[in-house]
DNA sequence: AAACCGATTTATGTATACTTAATTTGGCAA
DNA sequence: TTGCCAAATTAAGTATACATAAATCGGTTT
């Protein structure tokens, strides 16, 4: 192994995975660029076997792209991929919703939802909001979607929410922190919770179709202020991922 | 390399994955079954290092799942995972139906699916039946639900419904045959294609909202029929990946 | 001058030796 | 007899040497 490890007890593998991706979010590494193994060995001082790993780790993630003659590059994604990508979540989370209303989702399962739910009242009910409340909202509408994911119990649905909302500008915290700078935010952060409080009560009462027409709409919301919030980039300091952007505003 | 290549051409990679698929798909691998590199590597014929990818790619793939203490098992699949996917896929064709609609698709774009969907009226026109038809069925309504889903010309869509379509029970393909053998097989297919005549239409007059919920109908049949394939399991020698089912049916 | 062919270089694919970690087994003690 | 600790074995993680294929550069020929 190499001299002196930097982070004991992280396989090289994960460090190199992880210092890679860095590099991508921060756009060091632009969209659209080749990157060799033995540029990625030389970067990140790791040996090109757990290299390789972090390489094809990355592909899957969809942050690569691999390229037929050999080496990956750099992933690039237009605002119409960012905007699609919500929409796709919002999709998949309405399946989500649907199967925990018509399935399971029994009142001992429901508790830790209706638990959080209380929690983001608690917070959205600030004006101004301060920013813990506001950083505290962003971890518990997280925590939020992925409780309402797991209540589907459905293993497929849940593996492919998880897949997209890998992606770093399509999760929950990603979309609630690039339109947080919105003059209407506050407003937004109440509607979308109006939303929460609607889809769990439609789980209660297992109205499927309800609570995935709810969720649909938490989405379409979710497009919209995103599409507006990407007019203006000034206010898009926020937005994870925002080096992985290449192609001009949509419509 | 090995002494004499059974398959010219082909990387050590592909042909370990390729054989590995074979076995969990053949049930010779049984599901919950743990699968050590070094198994791997006596089963293939193929050293550490490609081995080592072929499995990383068969955990993405979704028919391998890592063992946190290293290693990889068998994934085992229930009836109800087997359904969801379907419904899954379902959903995210019908969202691409819908962009599909809603956004370019051109005359020009709409072509090959018009074709498409006037050899599959040819051939769903016989009655009974022949066995090269339906074979041929096969085929084109695959190339049908590709063809539809790239029409939706967003390239996160697509890439989900191919990750879902890659799951071998979960392909357009696997589910016609699955469900060949009911007895109102030959009304299913007539039923399954009046579906895709009509989201067709709902393409080329913009109609959104329309050719997704056709999309899902679609879907839902789909579910429907499957499960009652599922019930007399003698009818389903023709779906592949049965050898990854263990549960017990649903409902 | 341009095009093609060959040689050299560079990068990926593969095999394997080595290292570290985990699991299991055997022995000893309570 | 049982439980725990230590030693040994086995497997995963890593580094690197080797092989092969692709790409580039230079030279020669037309």
């Amino acid at each position: 192994m190499s001299e002196r490890d930097t982070e004991r007890s992280v396989s090289q593998t994960v460090r190199a995975q992880l210092a890679l991706r860095d590099m991508i979010l921060s756009g060091t590494l632009r969209p659209g660029e080749r990157i060799s193994e033995l540029q990625a060995v030389e970067i990140t001082s790791v040996s090109r076997t757990p290299v390789r790993l972090a390489l094809v780790r990355l592909e899957d993630e969809g942050l690569l792209q691999a390229i037929p003659s050999g080496g990956f590059m750099v992933k690039a994604f237009s605002e119409r991929d960012i905007l699609d990508s919500i929409e796709l979540r919002g999709t998949l989370e309405g399946l989500a919703a649907r199967f925990a209303a018509e399935r399971g989702a029994s009142a001992r399962n429901l508790e830790p939802l209706k638990e959080c739910l209380s929690d983001l009242d608690q917070l959205v009910r600030q004006d101004p909001i301060s920013v813990e409340a506001f950083s505290a909202y962003v971890t518990m509408n997280a925590r939020f979607h992925a409780l309402l994911t797991d209540l589907s119990g459905s293993a497929p649905v849940i593996r492919q929410i998880d897949r997209v909302s890998a992606m770093p500008f399509a999760s929950p915290s990603a979309f609630v922190m690039a339109q947080s700078a919105l003059p209407e935010a506050h407003n937004i952060l109440l509607i979308g919770q109006e939303h929460h409080r609607i889809v769990v009560d439609a789980i209660e009462n297992r109205e499927g179709a309800r609570a995935e027409a709810v969720m649909r709409e938490h989405a379409r919301l979710a497009v919209r202020n995103l599409r507006l919030a990407l007019r203006n980039r000034t206010h898009l300091d926020l937005l994870p991922a925002l080096a992985l952007l290449t192609s001009a505003p949509t419509d």
